[in-house]
Order: structure tokens, then sequence, then C-alpha cells
DNA sequence: TGTACATCAGTGAACGCGCGTTCACTGATGTAC
DNA sequence: TGTACATCAGTGAACGCGCGTTCACTGATGTAC
């Protein structure tokens, strides 16, 4: 009856990332609770048996997309801030391709910031932990940036006030990413204005 | 075996506003698929059976629960704004009773806006209706309170730009409650700290 | 006002489905000799 | 290098539990006369 038993470890290795894409996907775009490890396992090619080869429990792999989301998140902004000619230019960069409505329509590729703070709040201290450590990443990352623009500007900025706004910068991103999702569907119009109204007062900042 | 059957129509209402409130706590508390019509009928001191008989589907629910925490919230807003002596003492007052660990740290009694930006997210078209039918009070609010305190500075303020800054505002303040509670108990002094710098940030512009 | 009866809110058992997890089984992989 | 065998990743059936929903039943409410 089966067809594909006893993988190679260097397979093995592969499956477990396409597990962990596909939870990433589907957990960002449905929430942790709003997907099935059947159909996570389904999405990455195999069937859900198997699953418990690679995670221990559906608990840890919301672990794991966690930590993999926020990893490729922190890559990706270190990686937009050195292809920037300037800080302030970096810090339009990260406030421009974050609330961007294509952002907003695939939550499945996007911040798991964004996409999985509610569920963090409610799940356990792990999780939490995790959250955490992102949380920190993205504010060591902005507060680089806005002491780069003052430097530039010539005023000097306290490091602590650097990290006050960089703070009130990551809640006004995150939230206006959440609610523009929120009523996308049922308000376009309005979803569209949240984004731009927020990135336009956040770059006159 | 029954001991309470068949009340008044008067009970009847009150047994509804009863399973509503429940409901309004626990949703927000644990979102709505965290918890279940049993729990919710339980709470509200009665047993899971008799839910059908006061709203149509647990969808339903939601709805009417999204609907009675937005009204409440605006009417909340709506009482500090006239309790406050001026306009500035309106957006502060706003922003500090927002942005607090009490706030935080009950969210069955606070904002269903940040408690359920997630799920409305997530759910039906209907869903997000009421979330917009909320937000766009919310806006309201914000929009006559920013404008409120141009005049009296002096400095007149376009309505258009009034209304952005009431978007980046509100994004700013849900935003810092919900992070703040996916790092609660993990780091609870980050948590705090997200609080304090975006309430100070927002009262400093 | 009093009586007879239909209504219907609440009870609690039951149904059905989904989902997280377990398990016996398979057969290629990789190791021991 | 070749052979024998233990390992273990994936399969698919099955278990068990929770949860949304349904339903027969009960008996006070409220209406019709």
């Amino acid at each position: 009856m089966s067809e594909v038993p006893r993988i190679s470890q260097q397979q093995k290795e592969s499956n477990r990332a396409r597990i962990l894409a596909s939870a990433g996907e589907g957990f960002r775009t449905r929430g942790i609770d709003g997907i099935g490890i059947d159909e996570v396992m389904k999405t990455a090619g195999m069937t859900h048996g198997g699953f418990y080869n690679h995670f221990g429990s559906k608990e840890d792999l919301a672990l794991a997309v966690l930590h993999q989301g926020f990893t490729d998140s922190l890559e990706h902004v270190a990686s937009m801030v050195s292809e920037s000619s300037s800080p302030l230019d970096a810090l339009h960069a990260i406030v421009d391709n974050y609330l961007t409505t294509s952002h907003r329509d695939h939550p499945g590729q996007g911040c798991a910031s964004a996409t999985l703070v509610a569920d963090a709040g409610r799940h356990g201290v792990d999780a939490q932990a995790e959250y955490t450590r992102g949380l920190e990443g993205y504010l060591a990352a902005f507060t680089d940036v806005l002491l780069g623009i003052a430097d530039q500007a010539g005023t000097p900025l306290e490091p602590a006030v650097a990290r006050e706004r960089s703070i009130a910068l990551f809640s006004a991103m995150v939230g206006a990413l959440v609610i523009s999702r929120a009523v996308g569907r049922a308000d376009p119009a309005l979803s569209d204005e949240v984004l731009a109204a927020t990135a336009k007062e956040l770059k006159a900042q």
C-alpha cells in the first residue's frame, strides 16, 4: 500500500522544512486554531500520521513557526536597512513595505508579529517568549535607524527616546495592518485608508 | 427533573443579556474559537441546550458580542470626552485610560476592537461590517477631539489631516495594547514599557 | 374572575463531525560484520 | 565489496475528546373563553 517509506535523512530535513512552511502560511492566514495538522500535512505533500516524526505536538509546531517567522522578518528588515542609501530612507522603506495592500492581502507570507499577536497573547508562556524575542529584534533595528536619522540631521537623540519612538512606531504599524485586515472585505476603501494614513503620519514625524 | 422551565418574558430578556455578557467576556479573553457554547451558558447560569432560544448560532452570538462591545466602548469614550475640561484633556484621558496595565490584564471587560481584531479579520463579512462600524465610531470621536485641540491652540487643522491623525492614533493604541498582551506573561517589564512608551509618544504629538 | 389549554424557555441526553494523537505496519536506508 | 539486519519516516486506520447543534420532554406562563 505504502508508496514512499523510509526516506533519506536529507529528504527528512526537507520534509520538515515543508511542514514548517505549510504551517507558517496556514497559521498566519487562519490562526493556530484555524487549521489542523491534517491540512498542514496535506499541503506539505504528506499524510497526517507522519507529523509526529518531526514535532512533538501542535504546540511545538506553533513555537517553531513563531521562531522561524521572526527570524525571517528580522532578516528582511535588516536587508532593507542595508540596501537603503540613508537611515531616513531606511525608515521610509520599512514603513512603506509594511503598510501595503499586498502585505495586508497575503498574511501567509507576511509579518508573524501582526498575524500571531492575538494567538501569542492567548497561548502559553513559551509562545510569548518567542514573541518577546521577535519584538526586541524589531525594536533594536528601529532604534538604530532612528538614531541614525538624528545623527545625520545633527539633532542628538537620547537612546531612551529613540527606543520609545521605536515602540510607538512598531505599535502603529502592527495596529494599522491588523485593523486594515479586520475591515478589509467589508470596507476596502476604509482598509486602504488605514494603511495610507498611518504610513503618511509615521513618515511625517 | 427540570427545575425552572418556562420563564417570564422579562426573565427571558435578562437571560439573553447574561448570555451576551458571558460571551462578551469569554470571547474577548480567549477568542471566539477559544470558548464553547457550553461554558458560555454555564457562566450565564444555564445549561447549553437553551442557547438556541436566544441566538441562531455561535456566529450570530459573535456578531451580537461585537455589536454590543463597540456600542459600550463608544459610549465610554463619549463619556470621557464630555467629562474632560478641554479637548487636550480629553485626548490625554482617552490615551491614558486605554494604555493601562489594568486594561491589558482584563481583556474581558476591555476594548472589543483590540481583543477581536484578529477574529474579525478571519471571520465572515458580517463580523467585518460590525468592526467597520465600531472603527468609524472611534475615528469620528477622535477626529472631533483633535479638531478641538487645534481650535483652542489657534492652529487650524484640515479635517482630512485630523482624520489621518485619528487613524494613526487608534492604530498605535490598538497595536500597543495587543503587543503588550502578547508579551505580558513572558516579559512583564517589556509589556509595561510598551504601554508607557506608546502613551508618552502619543501625548507628545 | 376563574378555568382550560397552547406556548415556549430551559433541561439534559444524544448526534455527528473535526481534530489532535496513537499505533501497527511497511520497506528503503544505513550500519555491522 | 557484499550480505544480514536493525532503524525509522511515512501511511492510513483508529481512538477519544470537545464542541456546535438537535430534540423530546417539562411545566410555568400567558391567553382564550
